[in-house]
DNA sequence: TGTTAGCACTCAATCAAAACGAGTGCTAAC
DNA sequence: GTTAGCACTCGTTTTGATTGAGTGCTAACA
């Protein structure tokens, strides 16, 4: 059977007409309020072939249409239009986005924060992951007789401590001297590349401090660990709540209950295998491997930060939710924050970042 | 009218049953649970005067009594006992908590985590704040040509970073010796006695260089900010669905509201105020002046960081939740907290804080 | 004087039957 | 190919009766 014009207008409207009522929708009411120029009759015959082709399904013999998975799948493949922000929506993340911020913590929190009150869903922003970046800088700092602070600036400049502790430790000048050595072994490499057998170039020079040096090798190290316990914001989780899909306590428990499991959130950003930089990716309800969330949808991409290191958003609605919007309102985000980002990075080469 | 034994023994039994069944308890129920010796009519003249003193009241006619907000009060107040914890939670706690933390972060999440799982109720933990705190040791580390990273060390070991931007920046050497030279000036005051004249003294020395130091100086002062900007932890959300009063999605929208609000959970928390050290404190109910969190109680104490330095941690239920073993399970949490800490700030005088 | 059995009364919760109405599929006419 | 008409389906809403847990009151009892 074909999917011509008029079929796709209907398909359409049950979509458009669903996503805002998440009502069935029947075939008077198409005739109704869409002007297709055909009687509920041809309506339904249409509909009768729709269903037939998978697109749309009946709850029950005498309820309207709702799309399927796949009539989804179809509308946000090949029916549906990226529109423009309205003035108020653009107006609204200019307000809630500053552009001046200097952490990059503060920046994910606002962005999460102002796409979950803008599309009312719930918004996941996952830091950019710096595996594979480079260490520029690493110096020792003195925190007292038997712990120093190894602060470690990466490539892209993000800068993380790790305390050190050792039974001896030289002053701070000693600390500063070795630092320097320590530096020249290590700047360059990426933190998986540093095997334990680097640390000996130190030692040859530096024995006696042989403990604090095996110690700061060790830490920066372990810090690969560190980096896969990435950062997530949420926010708006409780919108979820608001719709009626979820009004069964049980179905809004579980759902939560995936949003506290952190694994499960990553799972949800998906991203590093295949995705496309500056793609934007949309899973639609059960395509999502995971049990809890098979009613929801995910919008979501990357965006960049710095050359290496990429970040990940999801946007997690209702399987009916308004993707039309949501990819209009991610897209826009995701340049937005391009924008500042490289401003925070400093516009070129270097720049700065707290984290 | 007086409070006597027997009086106590069924208004104890009423709570206790509530907490359990979250059912209005009626006579007849009392006489069959609970060994009291008398018949259900004694004990329906009893319940009918401890209506009238308040203790306790009656959903509608035909309906048991639930305890009042003065019914609960005056249980926790004047007839709950604290117990041992049970071998299994003893147990739970001693697998849920790492001994060997070394980020604060961890330790908190941990903590927050092991509560909720543990109680079945939502926690809340506030890392420990660090107003007053003396700073103990600052430095300067290069990052890129305009850029540097201002490392302090407060005196209860947290290492806080400061990106600061400048045109002109001296070599490593160089700022090393400047970071000397501002390190004698502010070491040993608290971030709020810094004024910014004590950069004069700097810049004396340094002038070339007057916009790096004014912009360290700036940095290190609007972190008293950032401090204001403080991190809790919260885990277990989702546990307050699982509780019957909870059912209406409404209610369990409002609330969650609150839990994403952070002043809010910041005021719930309360401390600072008026609360003695170490004390475990129980709002009930309307008590805290919170619309959204009005079926709910709070049982929350501080726990001590170090000298000068307390965070807070509350664990919030409904009204009717099991103060007896929440109040135990958060007592000995914090003595172990205070052992964990005391080990991780290095057990006397000085320690280590990856912050 | 305190306790208890007995009883009438209240009222939310439960359940079944009836009425409703949105929507469909089919048929026949246009 | 389109549409009006109609019988039919089935979830939802409404209504009313029933149930049962629980109370307060009264009168009898120890």
């Amino acid at each position: 059977m074909k999917l011509n014009e008029r079929k796709i207008k209907i398909l359409e409207a049950i979509i458009t007409d669903y996503i805002a009522t998440a009502e069935p929708v029947g075939s008077r009411t198409i005739a109704r309020k869409y002007d297709l120029g055909i009687s509920p009759a041809t309506i339904r015959n249409e509909m009768s072939d729709l269903e037939e082709m998978g697109y749309i399904e009946q709850p029950h013999t005498s309820a309207g249409r709702i799309p399927s998975q796949s009539g989804y799948r179809m509308y946000v493949d090949n029916m549906m239009h990226k529109r423009m922000l309205t003035d108020d929506e653009t107006e609204f993340l200019k307000n809630a986005i500053s552009f001046n911020v200097n952490r990059v913590e503060y920046l994910m929190q606002q962005t999460a924060k102002a796409l979950a009150m803008l599309t009312n869903y719930t918004t996941v922003v996952a830091e950019p992951k710096s595996s594979g970046v480079k260490i520029k800088h690493i110096q020792l700092v003195p925190v007292d007789k038997n712990t120093a602070a190894a602060v470690v600036v990466m490539e892209n400049n993000a800068i993380k401590n790790h305390i050190i502790k050792a039974k001896k430790m030289p002053d701070a000048d000693g600390l500063y001297r070795l630092s320097g050595k320590i530096n020249s072994v290590l700047e360059n490499y990426a933190v998986e590349e540093i095997s334990p057998d680097k640390a000996q170039e130190v030692l040859k020079e530096f024995a006696e401090y042989s403990e604090l040096i095996l110690n700061v090798f060790k830490a920066v190290i372990s810090a690969v660990r560190q980096e896969e316990d990435i950062h997530l914001y949420t926010s708006g989780v409780k919108n979820l709540l608001g719709f009626p899909e979820f009004s069964d306590v049980n179905k809004a428990k579980s759902i939560f209950q995936a949003f506290e499991e952190k694994d499960m959130l990553i799972t949800l950003l998906g991203g590093g295998e295949n995705t496309a930089a500056d793609k934007i990716e949309i899973v639609i309800g059960g395509e999502n491997k995971m049990e809890e969330l098979k009613d929801c949808s995910i919008v979501r991409a990357n965006y960049r930060y710095g050359r290496n290191s990429v970040g990940r958003i999801g946007i997690i609605g209702p399987t009916r939710m308004n993707y039309s919007q949501t990819v209009s309102v991610l897209d826009e985000i995701i340049r937005k924050l391009d924008t500042i980002i490289d401003a925070m990075l400093g516009g070129g080469e270097d720049g700065d970042y707290d984290g």
